[in-house]
DNA sequence: CGCATTTGCGTACGGTGTACTCGCATGCCT
DNA sequence: AGGCATGCGAGTACACCGTACGCAAATGCG
């Protein structure tokens, strides 16, 4: 007769080849080996280390002994990109306001402080959510030939992520936009993209942050304006009833003509538009910058 | 012998004009009146109601019978406007974070509750911070003939206000900047300065909006900046560090050749730089617009 | 004298982020 | 076989927030 710790090697090991215990997942411990085989805990041992031994498995102390191989997927399981999943889609949807811990876990199933295992507090979280978003960021492979074309992409890029994620430009002051690893790589390609120009490094960056500085500070307006819509529309008329008897006052004293033909045509807020407008506002002063440098 | 509420009034007269009671003091009640004079109710009120005939008082109702006459300014008491000008300063000094209407209650000397008899809440509070700041600028009265000399001197001012006050830029989008008094002042100005151009008021506008709209991106970053200093230093080494273990595996790949060359020169972030730069492009943009329409 | 009204302010509530702690399961050492 | 340090999940608790509510005192008035 073999050896019995033999035994339970040979069926882990078959269950594994089975697929029944995929990589990452914890093979039975020690004690729930002497339970399931009859056997003592030294032979329990014997055949982890047997397991071990042959490469199949690594012992992990506190959690468990666990199969080897790149751990795949799981989707069912908490995981610090599970939970930043979440909580932008939370954001999206409700607003950063809405988004705290408690709910965030209630919507994963999970207890409050589980979060806290994957991530060290709600503002590292933001800061996730942030490089996740840019990380949508999708430029192509093939770089135009021009620099102003590039810089046009990108620009359109990064309005339609902060259009996507409402809650992008109001936050992402809160660090420096290099931090992120996401947005790392949207800086080298906007450096890149300024190869065949004459400009120095530090001005293709001056360059780069006057940009995304406009279109951030555009994106900033975006996340009122989707709140103005969730609160019932009640804000617009709100704000009519505001500016109302703001104006009320201030036009008597007759100094806002101008401000009050404008409110007369029915002038209103069209975030698009006004990113178009300023976008080829700046780029056409860029080109003239650029230009001047050649 | 006169008539006792006679002496009454004129002993009260008498305080008026002797400034010991100022416009909106309030007169002795008559229930102070009955213990001070020693005197019945219904000569105490026979003797507000001669003072209100003589127009030296008027009557308010749970409040008391107060001088008449305009109400000087009374730094010592509450008001909104004291609060509001605490509120900056301590969002000045502190950063939004800080400001909480215990600490601010705390500040003025007064019970946290009592702020609210004021101000509706903490959301209309920081409107009203951000009405007094915008408040602040100050325009030439005499309006350069030059549109882009005036657009420049407003955005400077803007600027300038931006960086008193750290938390302006990021506070300000929580709310149209048409809805404070002073912002309309101040768009009635810019729109006033195209005066001589062929723009018409709609186009004024988004110029206007595209140009703060960059400043307010920028300004986003002071208070990050600020904050950054506040907090010992430490986050400078801490975001070299980050960056550091960030960028070294990215690096290792050898797609960031620009951005390391970039790290490598000691690019520094200058606020002040990134303005004069975004600005000039800027207007340099929307001189060929502006021009292209004349 | 009773009344409604205004004012200042204390208490309390429902919410937040998260520090702390406890129980449990684990591999390892003696 | 038993004791150990370790890792993990989750519950409890704390400090703090904005502010609704209500009470007590003072008022002019009928």
């Amino acid at each position: 007769m073999e050896a019995s710790y033999r035994r339970i090697v040979g069926d882990i090991r078959r269950r594994i080849e089975a697929g029944e215990l995929r990589p990452g997942d914890r093979v039975p411990s020690a004690r729930a080996i002497t339970r399931e085989w009859g056997v003592a805990i030294a032979t329990a041992t014997k055949a982890h280390a047997a397991l071990r031994e042959e490469g199949l498995t690594i012992a992990r102390p506190g959690v468990g002994t666990v199969v080897a191989g790149p751990v795949p997927r799981r989707e069912h399981e908490l995981s610090r990109e599970r939970i930043i999943k979440a909580a932008i889609t939370i954001a999206d949807e409700h607003g950063m306001a809405e988004l705290t811990m408690r709910r965030l876990a209630a919507g994963l199933g999970v207890a409050t402080m589980s979060l806290y295992r994957h991530v060290p507090g709600r503002d590292e979280l933001i800061i996730g959510m942030i490089d996740v978003a840019i990380g949508a960021v999708r430029l192509p492979a093939r770089r135009p030939r021009d620099w102003r074309a590039g810089l046009e992409i990108v620009a359109r890029e990064e309005w339609a992520i902060f259009q996507r994620h409402p809650w992008l430009g109001r936050s992402m002051s809160l660090t420096r936009p290099q931090m992120a690893p996401n947005g790392v790589r949207l800086s080298e390609w906007v450096l890149a993209t300024f190869d065949g120009t004459a400009l120095t490094m530090a001005e293709r960056m001056y360059v780069q942050i006057a940009l995304l500085t406009f279109v951030r500070g555009l994106a900033a307006a975006i996340e009122f304006e989707q709140e103005a819509v969730r609160e019932t529309g009640l804000t617009s008329d709100q704000w009519l009833e505001t500016q109302e008897t703001t104006l009320a006052g201030m036009i008597e004293a007759g100094t806002l003509t101008r401000f009050e033909q404008l409110t007369a045509d029915g002038f209103d807020f069209d975030l698009d538009q006004l990113f178009e407008f300023g976008l080829a506002r700046l780029l056409d002063g860029l080109t003239l910058f650029v230009d001047a440098r050649s």
